[in-house]
DNA sequence: ACTCTGCGTAGAGGA
C-alpha cells in the first residue's frame, strides 16, 4: 500500500499520551497525486515527526504501508512501525552523500562543491577495492595488485609515487582480505567440502554466494549507489583506513545500512513476483525483508604494529542492521532531498559534528568566507565582490536544476507499461538474446537482436543492460559496442542465423540482454560545480576582473603576418597571440574557424607557450587536432577515453595505465594537451597548467563548462560562432543556455574578430545566412567559391536532374502530412531527390540529408541507407556537395525545434553546391524567418 | 512538444 501525493499543509508537532505511555506525533495534510481530489491527512509518529522540521508544502511525499483507520466517515492514516515516508522520491540521493551527511551536511555540500582532488589515500583506497574485486572473481592476489597498480598508472605517477612502494601498501591491504575470505569459506557449513578434505586451499568464490561490487537504484527511498560487494543477500563493504575500536564507524554503519534498505527492497519485490509468495498471501515489506546484519572490512587493522596499537584489530566487524537504522538512512536521505528542494546551503549546524576535528575544516572555513556562508566552523579570508557571489548563487542553482534533471531521467528505468515504453526512447525494449562470450580481462561480450526501434542510445554510449528489468533485475552497466544491421554471417548462441538490428554491448558480468536503458550520469553537472568553485573561489581576483567587467581585456601589439591571403584569419591569430587576458574569434560556417585555431596554436607554441586545447565534443577536439596534423605539428598529447577519441588519433592518446613515471611524465612534458571540458574537469587535468587555454566550437558550451578548460591557464581564446546551435541544457533560462562566449563578445566586442570569409558555399547558398544571422557580413572567399556548381563535380550532368534541382537553391512541397515527429510522405520525396541526384552522377558520400526530428531521420535512414543522414544538431561541423533538409512541420510550426533560428542557420549552412529544401510550404510560411527563407529558396 | 555529449559508473580516506 502506498500514498503519493503534494504536501498541502504541516502541522506543529505535539506530544500526546497513549496506551503505550507519552508519544510525538505530526500531522500531515497531502493532496493525492492522482485526481483523487479530497486532502488526506497522514500523522507521522515518533522519529518520523523530525520530518516537519523541513518538510514544506509543495513538497512532494511518498508514504510506504502506512496503518489505514476509517475515522468519522474519513480514511486516516498513520506512520510508524514498518512505514516510512520519502520526501520528494524523485531526487536520487547518493549513498556516499547520505553517508557524508552524517559526518556533517557541511561535508556534503564541500564534496559537490570541491571534488576532484588527487590524493594518494584515496588512489590506494581505489586499487585495493579492485584487487578486493578480482580476488571475489578468483583471481591471483598477485597478479591483481599488478595489474590494478598498472591500471591507475597516471594517478599514482601524478602523485609522485613509484609502483612497487605502491604495490608494498597494496599488498598489506590484499592478505587481509585474502586471510579474511579464506577463514569464512572454512568456516561456513556449507563450505564442508573444503572443510572435509582438511586442504589448506586458496578462496574460491563459487563456493558461496557472492556478488561484487552491485549497482543499486531505489525508486521506492529515492537513493542509489553501488555496494562494494553483496555476501548472501548481506552487504559487505571494505575500508582501508584503520579503526581499531570494536564496533565499525557510525558513517560507515550508515552506509553499509543504505545498501541493505536498497537489498531489502529487491528481495521484497522479486518475492511478491513470485508465486510463492503470492499464495502465501503475506507480502513482506522492503524494511522487514532487508538483512539484518552487515559487515565492514578494515583492512588497515591487519598492517598497523600490534605492539604499538592496542583494540580491536579484527579487519572484520559484524553490526546488526535493524528497523531503526534503516529508518535513519530513510530520514536522512529525506533531510537531503528537502534541502535539494530550495537549493538551501548547509550550515553544519543541523549536525552535532564537532569542526576541531573535522579534516574539511580548513576547506569549509575557506568556502564559508569567500561566500560570505554562515557555518558553525566561522569563516576566514575576503570573501568574493558581492556580483561574484550573485554569479555563484545563480550558476549554482542552475546546475542543480540540471542534477535534478538527471534524476528524472532515472524514473524512465522503472516505468514498465507498454504505453510508458511506447514513448521512451531511452531505452531499448523486447531485446532476443544472441549470445554472449567472455574477452580477456574478465569482461563479456553480450549479443541480442532488436526490434529496430528508434533510441537515444548510441554506439559508445554507457548504458544499463538488463534481463528485461532494469530495477529488480539482473542488469549490469555496459558499453554500447554496436547498434546495426547484422552481417548475413552472424550467428546466435545456437548457431542460427541472426537477422535485423544486431545489438553488441561490453559488461563485467554476462547476463541475458533484453532489455537497454539510458545511464543517467551525474557526471557533467559535478564537473560543472567543480568547475565553478575553482574559477570563482580558488583564481586570483585579477584573473577574474576581465570576466565581471572590472577591467577591458588587454592586448600587446604583434606585428608578425601569419596568414597571407585573409585579413580576419590573420588578425584572428595576431590577437590571440597578443592577447593578456582574452580573445575571442568568430567564426561562421566554412570560413576557415579550424584552420585558423591549428594556426593560431602554432605560433603560440613557437613562442614557447603551453596549451591545453579545449571543445566540448570528443568530435571537435580531434577535428582540431586534424587541422594541427595538416600543418604539420604532432607533438600532442590526448586527454581521454578509448572510446571517446577518435581511430586515428589514438596515437596521440594518453595512456593512463602503465608505468607511473612514464604515464605522469608524458603528460608533464606535453607541450599542447587537448582534451573535451569534461575531461579538463577530472583530476588528471586539474593537475597541471598552462600558458593559454584555446577553446573551440565555444559557443555550444556552458559558461561553467568553458571555464573548467580556461581556469587552468593564465590566458584563454574561445572559438566559435554564437549564431550556430548553442549548449544543450533542459533548463530553459538563459544561466546555462547562454555561452560564455557570446556574453563575452557582446561585452567586449574589441577582443573579438570575425572571420567573414567563407569556402564552403556558393553564393546563392550564402546568402540567406549571411543577411539573416551575420548582417550580410559573411561572403565567399573567392569568385570559384560563390561561382560553384553541382555539375563542376566530375562525371555530373546539370541535364540529368530534373528542372527544379538545377537551381543552387531549391524548394520541394511534397504535400506531406506530419505523423508525431515524422512525416512518412516528405521522406518519400526526400528520396527522390536524393535518387535524382545520384541519377546525375553525384556519388552517395557526397550527399547529406537533415531533419530536426530523431524519428523523421530514422524514417529517412530506411529509404536512403547509403548516405548521411543526421539531425541538424549532429550535422553542425560538417559539410556536404548536396544538402537536403526535411523540415517535418505540417500545418503549423509548432514545437521548440522550430524557435531557435539558429537551427536553421546550421541547416542551410552545411551545403557547398546545391541545397534542396523539402517542406510544407503554408507551415514554413506562419513564421517570418522560415517564410523569408522559402522565398529565398523557391 | 526537441535537440543530446560527456564521463572508468561511484567511491576512494584522513584520525
Amino acid at each position: 500500500m502506498q500514498l503519493r501525493g503534494v504536501v498541502v499543509g504541516v502541522e506543529e508537532p505535539k506530544t500526546v499520551s497513549t496506551q503505550y505511555g507519552e508519544s510525538d506525533l505530526c500531522e500531515v495534510t497531502l493532496r493525492p497525486e492522482r485526481g483523487a481530489g479530497e486532502p488526506t491527512t497522514v500523522t507521522l509518529w515518533g522519529k518520523w515527526t523530525e520530518t516537519a522540521d523541513y518538510l514544506e508544502a509543495g513538497m512532494e511525499l511518498a508514504v510506504y504501508d502506512p496503518d489505514e483507520r476509517q475515522y468519522r466517515g474519513e480514511t486516516q492514516y498513520s506512520v510508524g512501525g514498518d512505514s516510512a515516508i520519502v520526501v520528494e522520491p524523485d531526487f536520487l540521493v547518493d549513498v556516499t552523500d547520505v553517508r557524508a551527511w552524517v559526518q556533517c551536511p557541511r561535508m556534503y555540500y564541500l564534496r559537490k562543491l570541491d571534488g576532484a582532488d588527487l590524493a594518494y589515500p584515496l588512489v590506494k583506497g581505489t586499487v585495493v577495492h579492485e584487487v578486493f574485486g578480482d580476488l571475489l572473481r578468483g583471481r591471483d592476489v598477485e597478479t591483481a595488485i599488478d595489474e590494478q597498480i598498472e591500471q591507475a598508472g597516471l594517478d599514482i605517477g601524478l602523485l609522485g609515487r613509484e609502483a612497487d612502494e605502491v604495490a608494498g601498501d597494496v599488498r598489506d591491504h590484499a592478505k587481509a582480505i585474502e586471510g579474511w575470505l579464506n577463514q569464512g569459506t572454512l568456516t561456513d557449513s556449507d563450505g564442508a567440502a573444503t572443510a572435509a578434505d582438511g586442504s589448506d586451499r586458496d578462496f574460491s568464490p563459487a563456493e558461496s554466494d557472492w556478488r561484487s561490487e552491485m549497482t543499486l537504484i531505489s525508486e521506492r527511498f529515492g537513493m542509489k549507489g553501488r555496494a562494494d560487494a553483496v555476501r548472501r543477500g548481506t552487504p559487505v563493504e571494505l575500508k582501508t583506513g584503520k579503526n581499531t575500536k570494536r564496533e565499525p564507524r557510525f558513517q560507515d554503519k550508515i552506509q553499509a545500512t543504505a545498501y541493505a534498505l536498497m537489498l531489502g527492497e529487491r528481495a521484497a519485490n522479486s518475492l511478491a513476483a513470485s508465486d510463492v509468495m503470492a499464495s502465501d498471501g503475506g507480502a513482506q515489506s522492503p524494511l522487514e525483508a532487508a538483512p539484518d546484519t552487515g559487515t565492514l572490512l578494515y583492512t588497515k587493522n591487519a598492517a598497523v604494529d600490534r605492539n604499538e596499537e592496542s583494540g580491536d584489530l579484527s579487519p572484520a566487524k559484524e553490526f546488526s542492521i535493524g528497523s531503526g537504522l534503516l529508518q535513519y538512512v530513510i530520514r536522512t536521505r529525506n533531510e537531503i532531498a528537502a534541502m535539494e528542494y530550495d537549493t538551501g546551503v548547509p550550515t553544519g549546524y543541523e549536525a552535532n559534528a564537532k569542526c576541531e576535528y573535522c579534516f574539511e575544516q580548513d576547506t569549509c572555513m575557506a568556502v564559508s568566507g569567500r561566500l560570505d556562508q554562515e557555518s558553525k566552523a566561522g569563516q576566514v579570508g575576503v570573501a568574493i565582490p558581492e556580483d561574484e557571489r550573485e554569479y555563484f548563487e545563480r550558476f549554482y542553482d542552475a546546475i542543480e536544476a540540471e542534477r535534478r534533471a538527471v534524476h528524472r531521467e532515472y524514473a524512465k528505468l522503472w516505468e514498465q507499461t507498454p504505453e510508458e515504453r511506447a514513448d521512451d526512447d531511452r531505452a531499448l525494449v523486447d531485446l532476443e538474446p544472441a549470445g554472449r562470450a567472455e574477452l580477456d580481462g574478465g569482461r563479456w561480450e553480450l549479443r541480442a537482436k532488436g526490434t529496430g526501434a528508434v533510441s537515444k542510445i548510441r554506439e559508445g554510449n554507457l548504458v544499463l543492460a538488463s534481463d528485461g528489468d532494469p530495477v529488480t533485475g539482473d542488469a549490469e552497466l555496459a558499453r554500447v559496442e554496436r547498434i546495426g544491421e547484422a552481417r548475413s554471417t552472424s550467428e546466435n548462441a545456437n548457431g542460427e542465423a541472426v537477422s535485423g538490428e544486431e545489438i553488441v554491448v561490453t559488461a563485467d558480468e554476462p547476463l541475458d540482454l533484453r532489455r537497454l536503458d539510458v545511464y543517467p550520469s551525474e557526471l557533467t553537472t559535478d564537473r560543472l560545480q567543480n568547475a565553478l568553485h575553482d574559477a570563482l573561489l580558488t583564481q586570483a581576483p585579477e584573473r577574474k576582473d576581465v570576466l565581471f567587467g572590472r577591467r577591458d581585456p588587454e592586448f600587446s601589439a604583434v606585428e608578425e603576418t601569419f596568414i597571407d591571403n585573409n585579413p580576419a584569419q590573420d588578425e584572428a591569430v595576431r590577437l590571440a597571440v597578443g592577447a593578456e587576458d582574452f580573445a575571442l574569434v568568430h567564426g561562421p560556417p566554412g570560413t576557415g574557424k579550424t584552420y585558423t585555431l591549428a594556426r593560431m596554436l602554432r605560433a603560440l607554441v613557437e613562442r614557447g607557450d603551453r596549451i591545453l586545447l579545449s571543445a566540448f565534443t570528443n568530435r571537435a577536439v580531434d577535428n582540431a587536432i586534424e587541422a594541427l596534423e595538416e600543418q604539420g605539428f604532432t607533438d600532442i598529447v590526448r586527454v581521454g577515453t578509448e572510446s571517446g577519441v577518435r581511430e586515428d588519433m589514438q596515437k596521440y592518446r594518453l595512456e593512463q595505465s602503465g608505468d607511473p613515471g612514464e604515464c605522469a611524465g608524458t603528460l608533464r612534458n606535453a607541450q599542447v594537451v587537448a582534451a573535451t571540458t569534461a575531461t579538463c574537469g577530472g583530476t588528471a587535468l586539474q593537475s597541471q597548467s598552462f600558458d593559454v587555454a584555446v577553446v573551440d566550437e565555444a559557443g555550444q558550451l556552458t559558461e561553467p563548462g568553458t571555464l573548467a578548460a580556461t581556469t587552468l591557464a593564465d590566458r584563454f581564446v574561445l572559438v566559435g560562432d554564437h549564431q550556430q546551435l548553442p549548449p544543450v541544457v533542459q533548463s530553459e533560462d538563459e544561466t546555462l543556455s547562454r555561452s560564455l562566449f557570446q556574453r563575452l563578445i557582446e561585452a567586449s566586442p574589441e577582443a573579438g574578430v570575425m572571420l567573414d570569409r567563407q569556402y564552403r558555399m556558393a553564393q546563392h547558398i550564402q546568402a540567406f545566412a549571411s543577411r539573416e544571422f551575420y548582417d550580410g557580413q559573411l561572403r565567399p572567399a573567392t569568385g570559384e567559391v560563390a561561382a560553384q556548381r553541382i555539375d563542376d563535380l566530375p562525371g555530373v550532368s546539370l541535364d540529368a536532374l530534373p528542372a527544379n534541382l538545377r537551381d543552387r537553391v531549391a524548394f520541394v512541397d511534397p504535400d506531406g502530412s506530419q505523423v508525431g515527429n515524422t512525416n512518412p510522405r516528405e521522406a518519400d520525396a526526400v528520396a527522390e531527390v536524393v535518387a535524382a541526384y545520384r541519377g546525375a552522377g553525384v556519388p552517395a558520400d557526397d550527399i547529406g540529408v537533415i531533419a530536426p526530428f530523431r524519428a523523421q531521420v530514422a524514417e529517412l535512414d530506411r529509404r536512403l541507407p547509403d548516405v548521411a543522414v543526421d539531425t541538424v544538431d549532429r550535422f553542425q561541423g560538417s559539410s556536404k556537395e548536396v544538402i537536403v533538409v526535411s523540415f517535418v512541420a505540417t500545418g503549423s510550426l509548432d514545437g521548440p525545434i522550430f524557435e531557435d533560428y539558429r537551427r536553421i542557420n546550421v541547416a542551410l549552412t552545411r551545403a557547398k553546391k546545391s541545397l534542396v529544401l523539402v517542406g510544407d510550404e503554408a507551415a514554413l510560411s506562419a513564421d517570418d524567418v522560415y517564410r523569408r527563407m522559402v522565398e529565398w529558396a523557391r
